[in-house]
DNA sequence: CGGGATCCGCATCGATACTG
DNA sequence: CAGTATCGATGCGGATCCCG
């Protein structure tokens, strides 16, 4: 789907991106790949996600086959989110771009103050 | 910024992840490690973007240090874009994901079309 | 050619309330 | 506990026009 150095928008790169560029997802990949989690482990463990994200982003992750969902009858329910093998390979992708994110982040600000004070430079 | 398994709003995964997030970024990442490109190039090159999304995000990514724009005085005037050496190394970040994306896509794909099936029985 | 400025609609997302 | 439903703001992103 990459012909001729032009990303057509069906290329399986912008179909993926389009998932993974998802913030919320990516977070919730990285932190069941540690671990199965419930709902309200998963809403506590990433900070600032509404309910409403988190559940429509577990349903589309859940559609996508990268993570698995149990339903256990106690009472009250209790759900279960854990990793299928696929997502599994995902979050092993996603890999380097988190270390790389650790590794550059200071840098990247770095960058960004530079470009700042040139803009405001250029104000002047 | 990960502590105690709780991604924070200011870890660096989530700062960088706000940017990969952004799913033209990457095409231009992956487009200008190949090659240096003039705006209109990659105008071309990603079917769909705006000159608005495109110049944006041309501006974001310079801003972080992730790419160079260099401007010539010829007429009318040409601009060149190109990967900085921090650019480069995100972009490798990137690839096993890109790689992940041409493997897997199809899974995907089909674990959706299982799961839009499964929907439609239980509405039955 | 390489953009900036403006207008504006539509989808996202958060907040709140309610349910099995 | 684990969600769904509804509403309302806001901001992203496309379209258009213009400029150096």
């Amino acid at each position: 789907m990459r012909n001729g150095n032009v990303y057509a928008a069906a290329c399986p790169t912008r179909q993926i991106l389009d998932r993974v560029g998802d913030k919320w997802a990516v977070l919730i990949l990285l932190l069941l790949r540690d671990d199965t989690r419930r709902f309200n482990q998963l809403r506590r463990a990433i900070e600032g996600i509404s309910q409403k994200m988190l559940s429509q982003v577990l349903k589309s992750l859940e559609r996508d086959g990268l993570i698995r969902r149990r339903v256990i009858a106690t009472v009250p329910v209790t759900v279960e989110y854990s990793m299928t093998p696929l997502g599994t390979t995902l979050a092993a992708a996603v890999d380097p771009l988190r270390d790389w994110a650790e590794k550059n982040l200071k840098d990247v600000l770095a960058a960004q103050r530079r470009y700042d004070a040139q803009q405001a430079d250029k104000a002047a």
